[in-house]
DNA sequence: TGGTAATAGTTAGCTCTGCTAACTATTATG
DNA sequence: CATAATAGTTAGCAGAGCTAACTATTACCA
């Protein structure tokens, strides 16, 4: 990719590219650290969305992740495999199936989710404040972008 | 994951946090044009540092993409033979493989690094040149910080 | 009301990515 | 020259993701 000018208002492509790569590259980086907390990447972030999102279906679990059911019936085998969330049938529609997660579940979450990123926090911490914010606020941009994008 | 205050400064294991899930979910959305592209992007990813790196060695290259070398033996192996890139024996070191790009490999790369990114080049388009200047920022400062991390 | 259509999940089977362990081939070293 | 180190490869595994095809249930409507 060539280099623009620091100065020049950087074309979206070329920041498209650069966010692209920043973003396989650091998950590469965050992905060793799966096996210290147990739970793999996916899992984590389903896991995460059980817990903060409340009890949910399987369906709009497999949307909120941007994944196609099966995707998200092994996902979801896999966490109540390991006790982490709890299927629950619907009392009306006997097609649904409610996800919740269970004690165990929020317990490792906090925990898991916490070793896999205390090794870019750490990195975090050396940065400025100005850095941090900088990447806070990209967050925050590429979140609100996405839903936008299919 | 709790909200602090917009005014304070953001600890860094919420902004770890929120990288994290915006590298996922981003990646998530980005690999659906693979198929457009038709290089996944690990591929896409090696074959990137293979043409802007120049010839480099299979072990530099896995290193580079850190990934271990049984992985980079794979992804060499399919660009190889889908004809994006070639392997060469050193003429002095008998162990050593260099990879390089070939013309039609530096010519995919373009096109599919150009389709797989301009989904969300597009959307790119439509923030503020502020917004856009805070996502290179942050992708500079990812891959500034990642070879510390390990 | 009863038959068809739509919806929610699951199962089966595939590809790709990534790993470790074990191996080969080559080079370096004591 | 024998041994150790290095560069890659092979083999075999697990996880994530997909599509296609299936089951079970619910909704619709003639």
């Amino acid at each position: 990719m060539p280099r623009p000018r620091a100065s020049a208002g950087q074309p979206p492509a070329v920041v498209a590219d650069r966010l692209h790569s920043a973003a396989i590259h650091l998950l590469r980086a965050l992905r060793r650290r799966d096996v210290a907390s147990g739970l793999s990447a996916p899992r984590l972030s389903a896991l995460s969305v059980v817990v903060f999102g409340g009890p949910l279906t399987l369906g709009a679990l497999a949307a909120a992740e941007q994944v196609r059911p099966p995707t998200m019936t092994h996902l979801v085998r896999a966490l109540e495999g390991e006790g982490l969330v709890a299927r629950a049938a619907d009392p009306v529609d006997g097609r649904v199936v409610h996800v919740r997660a269970t004690a165990k579940g929020r317990d490792v979450l906090a925990r898991g989710r916490a070793l896999r990123v205390a090794l870019l926090a750490r990195a975090l911490t050396r940065l400025s404040r100005a850095d941090r914010t900088t990447l806070a606020g990209a967050a925050a941009i590429i979140e609100r972008i996405l839903p936008g994008m299919q």
